[in-house]
DNA sequence: TTTACATTTGACAATTATTGTCAAGTTAAT
DNA sequence: ATTAACTTGACAATAATTGTCAAATGTAAA
């Protein structure tokens, strides 16, 4: 499965547009965007969904690539990862979150 | 199923110890061992694992437990959580980690 | 080959989030 | 009413994240 970075840079070079041109859109600067496309920083939610808009990508889709990025980022190097994972899974599906 | 803070307390007053005998040995506040056990803050990695020892609880399932609540913060409110889920739970059973 | 431009790299600054202290406020049992 | 355990909230310290900048590297066209 592609990273969130590999699908920003394949669609950003699809659509002929330079680093410098979709990083105004996301007011920073060019080495933050040549990071996150090649994995070495994380993006933002908000910088999620703005290039979404600006790529002309399923926003679904890449949030919840980037979203499991996330998850996979807090366990990573923890041997008892899997575990926790289903363990979070079998809560957010019975109950959701737990209200006092 | 019991959350980290339940746990840690449960045990906590069945050893009969109080909060400033176990936070002493954690070197901190009597504050911050409060909130977490009612969950109002989160403990960092190594307090759980000198709590197992303090508490003489399993320290796997303790840090299963305390995985899975960090995993559930990283996507509280967001729709796609559950989805997301599932994504990095396949990334991690196929081939773990990305290697340059 | 050198000029021009796109991208990358790394040191560091700014910002934001997390973790902690402290002191005053509750609660509960005498 | 006193005392001890715990809780609360304002704030300080620390740590992590997000950003800038300038120099380095790649790339291709003239």
């Amino acid at each position: 499965m592609k990273t969130t970075g590999e699908i920003i840079r394949e669609k950003r070079e699809k659509k002929g547009l330079l680093l410098r041109h979709v990083s105004a859109q996301l007011d920073i600067d060019t080495a933050i965007l040549s990071k996150i496309e090649r994995g070495e920083r994380k993006a933002t939610r908000e910088q999620i969904t703005k290039l979404a808009d600006i790529l002309e990508l399923d926003k679904e889709s890449l949030l919840i690539q980037y979203l499991s990025e996330k998850i996979l980022y807090e366990i990573q190097d923890e041997d008892l990862g899997i575990q926790a994972l289903k363990v979070a899974e079998k809560t957010i599906k019975y109950g959701v979150t737990k209200n006092k």
